[in-house]
DNA sequence: CTATTGGCACCTAGGTGTTAAATT
DNA sequence: AATTTAACACCTAGGTGCCAATAG
């Protein structure tokens, strides 16, 4: 079975960036004519995205390899049809320092450097890939099942590089986000256990908090859930 | 998600055989001297279907679809390490006949004819296509996520062709089955649930019966189960 | 009558945060 | 003292055959 592994080596690192990359298969010519094209990649569920940001998103990391949640959703428009495109993200440091959550301020501290050099840097390519343009752009390109690991000997999933022309970088502010083996930001710890539907299992039953806000039906599926079609009352038939 | 789906029309439909076909990928030139690389496929399980055959295999088809049980596995050898391959598989009626299952004698009769010429090819390409000699040979090919399905409008994960040149095919006797709504013969059924893990949930508590035939790891991973090894109690920490 | 469908209980498989223990 | 690990209860998601109901 294919699984998707993100390698992110270091500790608290803060401020990882998400970079979806596009490239051409086989280009013909090497020009920016046809960059000019205007490729545009739209990151879906953004609107969670930046209320994760908003308090400063952390993500997990195992050796096992976690999920990220929220999950990088595209819409890719501008693409030439019948070419074939590799479609992959990659996670990049935004600076070489390590941070430590300072709980009484809510506050992400300097506590040191970080040597990035060591780091090979380590795409995840779209499964998908590669695919017509026109493919690409018929369905919301999904990672979902993208992980991060800091297993640095796992490598599933991942390539050394990708061709150096015809590529081209989009990133998402939003998606910014500080590893960690615990969450230290309380208020992650709630937004994630609102809208992760596997977190439901700690969702205050008292309250029915943010379960309405559903901005995005993608990343809250709860209309989805059995449950609320069901047969309330159980029972077998005769 | 790609979902693969495999449609089968008609009802009790004996006699239907799995093929592996293998395609080069934009071959240089079409010719015998590279087809008599010596290509080898070996069924993986193949003393699992042959029990199966045995008793004469039936597969559940649905709208929604069903897997297969057991499922295709295939090893590969002899591919040209760098040379890209599409891997796929294709379900052929070995006749035109069309079946009924008689309890008294335990026998599958002819009951009338099928038309089979309505029936578009279905091919399901192996979704790791294309790939290179190297990676299919470093792993068992499976296609355990292929679904048998009688919705005609259902042809997730399908291609109308091959290319004409540079196929070859792989046929495997023991594979061969016949489509149903619901199971005929009970030795079937019987055999389905001592060996099928999803079906467990069937087994007669009472016999140990056949659990311990582990011919094929593969198909048959009661070992990986964690009820073997958990604490029994089912106590909660304080 | 036979063949098919849909709901079901019971599984596998695996994604959550929690917690206590281990590690550094 | 801070960080990481591993086991766990509780979920989602979906693969089984069974059985009653429906279709043909």
């Amino acid at each position: 079975m294919k699984e998707a592994k993100l390698l992110f080596v270091g500790r608290l690192m803060k401020e990882a960036e998400l970079e979806v990359k596009l490239a051409e298969e086989k280009r013909p010519k090497a020009g920016a004519e046809s960059r000019a094209g205007g490729v545009q990649v739209e990151l879906q569920g953004s609107e969670l995205w930046r209320r994760f940001h908003d308090i400063g998103t952390e993500m997990i990391i195992t050796k096992a390899g976690r999920r990220m949640f929220p999950s990088v959703r595209v819409k890719v428009k501008g693409l030439e049809p019948l070419q074939q495109y590799y479609i992959a993200i990659d996670v990049v440091p935004v600076d070489s320092k390590r941070y430590r959550y300072v709980y009484h301020s809510s506050q992400w501290m300097v506590a040191g450097n970080t040597d990035h050099s060591c780091i090979t840097p380590r795409l995840y390519i779209h499964p998908d890939s590669p695919c017509s343009g026109e493919t690409w752009m018929r369905q919301i390109v999904s990672f979902d099942r993208v992980k991060l690991t800091n297993n640095e000997m796992d490598d599933k999933g991942h390539i050394q590089s990708l061709p150096a022309e015809g590529v081209q970088t989009f990133s998402f502010q939003e998606t910014e986000f500080t590893t960690v083996t615990a969450y230290q930001n309380q208020q992650i710890t709630k937004l994630k256990i609102d809208r992760n539907p596997f977190a439901k299992g700690f969702r205050d039953p008292g309250r029915n908090s943010s379960s309405f806000h559903l901005e995005d039906p993608l990343e809250s599926q709860d209309f989805l859930n059995p449950t609320y079609v069901k047969d309330p009352s159980g029972n077998a038939r005769p």
